[in-house]
DNA sequence: AGCTTGGGTAAGGGTAATATACGAAC
DNA sequence: TGTTCGTATATTACCCTTACCCAAGC
């Protein structure tokens, strides 16, 4: 296990096994190693493993601050044969720029079991006592609760599932099984002994809970989708059968238990659909109230038994009834008024008040408390959802920065309130705010192998890159011609995080479509020949993309030339020379001496919810070298015997701007710049307008992605090539409404929010 | 016999995405 | 008057928790 230096950046580091880096609910990284040979001996049959706290933090600051990223060290078991090491990360940590303090330096610290405590109190045991503890009563819980543990409760995030997912990998590939549904569903309770307890490692949900998901996740009759007709009427025939035998009747229509129980539910005998009639209104409230005793006018949100309610109300089932009470009647009822833009506004800044990391802290019911205009807490949780969309990736986006870019938003609505008016001019409602959404979209993704690049001769030639993609729309204030959007200082900007992205091979050798998770379609092509070629697909969106292609050392020892093209207009692409990074900041060589395939890179959730496990696992050995700088953690492959630094790092647009200016004045400083050939440069008033904003662009790491602070990646080691002028803005021009439509994604939102500004000018 | 472990079931509150109805503007 | 389009409302597949149960092992 490591140890650690820690009056110096450095860090030694021997060889660990096996380590994944998880998140707990406080924000910390957690890093999951197993025991050492020592710790095996030690540790057998003992009822918890020795835990390791790897604790990031940063040199200059006072305590634990904000904006430092924790990485906890835990030890994970595995089976005693695995002498491999695996590092995935499965976190991801995202820093404001305004946080981040320049300059500062971040140590590794490794801690031992006894020096837990001292870092976090909860910590490694709470993880231990949630997750390994099957508990499923109210005592239990309370009893947990007691004693200072929290866990996590409502939907799982991505980076939980993924932490599952990978976990059951792992657990797999220990033991030679292929198929997971084999231990869930074939093997006997003996059989599968630890399996539950060892795949909720790293996740801080009680054991029951890993077990109901894994449970569905792996149910083939699960997720089969909308009920047809026919199995409509054979649910009711085998309903009246067998009553309510759910698995039974599930068997027979090739359905999960709990789906045809919830698919009984909707239907009714006796259920109307559609609008409500005056009676059946009347009558659910007189059932509501009668059933809650209170009165009518009075609020009522909770306690109510929506079952037996619609049992009284006759015509309607559980969930129409609850449906009408919470997000109408009610509200109607206590004489509640209309919601308006200043409520939407109000809200942002209620839930930016109350400071709270995590959507799950809201409380809804506090937040709905008096407030005329809001129907329910459940209302006010769907209209929050509403907004929320107004940020195109906002599922990637810590909470904290998407309020922040909410706020920006509608500060920037505030302001320049001739927005509004030209956009209801141009027969824009006003109401629509999400034609008047901007984006600034910020991503660190990773290099995402598959199979299919595994068996191509190119497979070898991996470029970890990193994607800043900005899309910020005009406003008032920027202006725009025929050829490019200008942004002044007054540009709304919001900062999102895409997610990760994946390189899809295309048969062409050498050539991925850069291909982003399915809600983003970044339209880039990577092609990676000796050159490395960034090629927008049209239809582009009309937003600068920055691109940090971060080059495997091998690649740069082998080509020189490095190209990188992007035909997408106002692009912005910036390569990062790994040894740039080095040189100019203190960082970690992460060395890999054996294979890593494929399979050490999950597959996006949707894929592993399909069950897509990659058959072999290959754990190659990890050394970290001295100064250890930030928190660097990256997918490695030695399948050319590459070295692969991947960071992360946090910028202000001014730093890309000197950077920019930079290059454009000396660019005999690119020591790792790579030539562009044929493309339109920029001009520095441009580079300037784009980047005046003091705005910060967020990079943070996606899951099994990478960690970084801000000073990873100083302005030297980011080198522009070029901005192009916008085709795609010129392609609006010439025909509107196009734009998008073979997308589908939230870059053609912007596209068309691009679009509406632009008409308004 | 009683407790613990490792599940298992049903009920029902809830979420998120989609479908449909509705109404205002053109 | 008909169409279009944005919004509100309704629907529904799926998710998650709670409460309770059970059998085997100790």
């Amino acid at each position: 296990m490591s140890t650690v230096e820690e009056d110096s950046d450095t860090v030694t580091v021997e060889t660990v096994n096996s380590v994944t880096l998880t998140q707990d609910t406080e924000g910390n990284l957690i890093l999951h190693c197993p025991q050492n040979e020592a710790d095996e001996i030690d540790s057998e049959d003992s009822i918890e493993p020795p835990h390791k706290r790897l604790c990031l933090s940063s040199e200059d600051d006072q305590s634990i601050d904000d904006s430092t990223p924790c990485i906890s060290v835990v030890a994970l078991p595995l089976s005693e044969n695995d002498q491999s090491f695996e590092v995935t990360m499965t976190a991801t940590t995202e820093v404001a720029d305004d946080e981040v303090t320049e300059g500062t330096v971040t140590q590794i610290q490794i801690l031992q079991n006894e020096q837990l405590d001292e870092i976090s109190p909860l910590g490694n045991e709470e993880v231990s006592a949630v997750s390994q503890a099957w508990f499923t009563t109210k005592e239990d819980k309370d009893s947990l609760t007691n004693k200072g543990h929290k866990w996590k409760q409502g939907m799982w995030s991505k980076e939980e599932i993924d932490i599952l997912m990978n976990n059951i990998e792992r657990y797999l590939k220990a033991r030679g099984i292929k198929d997971a549904t084999e231990i869930i569903f074939e093997m006997s309770k003996d059989e599968r002994k630890d399996f539950y307890r060892t795949i909720a490692w790293g996740l801080n949900r009680p054991l029951f809970a890993v077990y109901r998901r894994v449970l569905r996740m792996y149910d083939d009759r699960n997720h089969v989708g909308k009920y047809t007709p026919e199995e409509i009427e054979k649910l009711k025939e085998l309903r009246i059968k067998h009553g309510n035998d759910w698995a039974t009747i599930g068997a027979a229509l090739g359905r999960s238990a709990s789906s045809v129980k919830d698919r009984c539910r909707l239907m009714k005998d006796t259920c109307n659909t559609g609008k409500w009639t005056e009676e059946e209104e009347k009558r659910l409230a007189e059932v509501v109230h009668e059933l809650t005793s209170t009165e009518p006018g009075d609020i009522v949100t909770q306690g109510v038994s929506w079952a037996a309610v619609a049992e009284r109300v006759g015509t309607r089932s559980e969930k129409q009834c609850r449906s009408k009470w919470l997000n109408y009647l009610n509200w109607k009822q206590s004489g509640g008024t209309e919601w308006t833009k200043e409520d939407e506004i109000n809200l942002i800044l209620r839930i930016a008040e109350l400071d709270v990391a995590d959507e799950n802290d809201i409380n809804w019911d506090l937040l709905a408390e008096g407030w005329s205009s809001v129907r329910s807490p459940q209302w006010l949780r769907s209209k929050w959802w509403t907004i929320k969309r107004q940020i195109a990736n906002h599922k990637d986006v810590s909470f904290p920065v998407l309020i922040k870019g909410l706020k920006q938003l509608h500060e920037n609505q505030k302001n320049n309130p001739t927005l509004l008016e030209n956009k209801s001019g141009s027969g824009v409602p006003n109401s629509n705010t999400n034609s008047s959404v901007q984006h600034v979209q910020i991503r660190v993704a990773r290099l995402e192998d598959n199979t299919a690049i595994s068996s191509s001769p190119m497979a070898a030639l991996q470029i970890p890159v990193q994607i800043t993609h900005v899309s910020s729309t005009d406003s008032p204030a920027a202006t725009v011609d025929s050829e490019t959007i200008t942004l002044n200082s007054g540009t709304l900007q919001t900062f999102e995080i895409l997610p990760s992205f994946h390189l899809q091979p295309t048969g062409t050798p050498g050539t991925y479509l850069l291909q982003t998770s399915s809600s983003q379609g970044l339209p880039l092509t990577l092609t990676a020949s000796p050159t490395v070629t960034l090629t927008a697909a049209a239809p582009a969106s009309p937003e600068q993309i920055i691109v940090h292609a971060l080059s495997p050392e091998h690649l740069l020892n082998t080509s020189d030339n490095v190209t990188v093209q992007c035909h997408t207009p106002r692009v912005i692409i910036q390569t990062v020379a790994t040894e740039d990074i080095t040189s100019s900041i203190s960082q970690a060589e992460l060395t890999v001496d054996s294979d890593i395939q494929s399979s050490d890179f999950p597959e996006p959730p949707d894929a592993l919810e399909a069950d897509t496990f990659p058959d072999e696992i290959h754990h190659p050995k990890m050394t970290v070298e001295p100064s250890f700088n930030d928190a660097h953690v990256s997918k490695f492959s030695d399948q050319n015997s590459t070295e692969l630094m991947n960071s992360v790092m946090v910028r202000t647009e001014e730093e890309i701007s000197d950077t920019d200016l930079k290059q454009e004045e000396s660019p005999s400083d690119l020591a790792s710049a790579y030539v562009t050939e044929g493309l339109e440069s920029p001009t520095i008033e441009e580079q300037v307008d784009q980047t005046i904003d003091d705005e910060t662009i967020l990079i943070v790491p996606s899951p099994h992605g990478f960690i970084q602070t801000s000073d990873v990646i100083d302005t030297e080691s980011v080198l522009p090539l070029t901005t192009l002028t916008d085709p795609i803005l010129q392609h609006h021009q010439e025909e509107s409404n196009i734009i998008g439509s073979s997308l589908g994604s939230p870059v053609s939102e912007d596209s068309k929010d691009v679009e509406d500004l632009v008409n308004c000018h």
